[in-house]
DNA sequence: AGTGAAACTCCCGGATT
DNA sequence: AATCCGGGAGTTTCACT
């Protein structure tokens, strides 16, 4: 089981690409003095090991018409059957998340909606057959923050550059 | 204001370069039957819209250490001092998300924690000093589902083009 | 693991329709 | 707006360290 995984050349690799997908890994591997195909092997690496989940342009939801964001708590009628719903939900394009958490709910999910009509089209249309004995929504007015976590602090683990001894 | 922005080439191009930031834009080019300037020029425009609002690497926050994530609903002793607050929420790197909502919370965000343990620490270390008055926190177990917003498929980008008269 | 060079592919500007 | 084109740049593989 490998602990520690990342060395500080992985970390910068990641600072820099997790800001900007479209960055040239040449540009990368000048920023960390290294040559272009050491970037190209550590971002297969990082990709191997799933840390890297994948890349994306990122689209503002709001400018392509969707305004309206939503946090709902559910309660099933089933709540065994969570997985099966889960699967379900993977397939309602507007549900973005899916916790399982504390605080009393079966479930937690995020979603996108044209508005608040459409919402309720959702909510009504392909949550509730479901399975759902009640929910509890909260809808967002306003994203004022909304990102990918930083990688600025993240050395703190190991000051130390470390061999990676796994397998 | 521009309602229909979107035609079908601009979706099909969004739907791929969303799933890919990577993939080259004239293997997008050959899938929309068009030219590589044509993307080129395409995505430039949907990046001046700020429909597209970057790009990124995705990195699996679990697999670089932070295996707790939040949702946490805030009380400020200052509701008015909203903005302010935001402003230090930034400058929070484990701080993901931040909305203004409907539901009795002043403020409800998402945050990333190495653990529990670290994650009370952000709370009394960074959060309680913001003016909180009180806090409700919901942990996820387990994120099930974790994406972005996708896009309806798009039916073949055809002969047929429709106009979209803006400006 | 990282390097450097080679072969391949892509990016992106300008001129054109 | 889209097309074609071409020089400059980036990507990726591989033998070598």
């Amino acid at each position: 089981m490998a602990k520690q995984v990342l060395d500080s050349l992985d970390r910068h690799i990641l600072k820099l690409i997790s800001q900007d997908a479209r960055i040239p890994f040449l540009e990368v591997a000048r920023a960390c003095n290294v040559s272009g195909a050491a970037i190209h092997q550590r971002v297969a690496k990082l990709t191997n090991l799933g840390i890297i989940k994948g890349s994306q342009f990122v689209i503002d939801p709001e400018k392509i018409g969707y305004e309206t964001c939503a946090y709902m708590g559910l309660f099933l009628k089933e709540p065994e059957k969570f997985d099966q719903v889960v699967e379900e939900l993977k397939k309602i394009p507007e549900v973005v998340e899916c916790h399982y958490t504390t605080g009393g709910f079966d479930m937690f999910i995020k979603i996108y909606a044209v508005n608040n009509h459409h919402l309720l089209e959702i909510i009504h249309d392909k949550l509730q057959p479901l399975g759902l004995s009640r929910s509890e929504t909260i809808i967002s007015f306003n994203a004022a923050i909304d990102r990918q976590l930083s990688l600025k602090d993240i050395q703190q683990v190991s000051d130390e550059e470390d061999e990676t001894t796994e397998e």
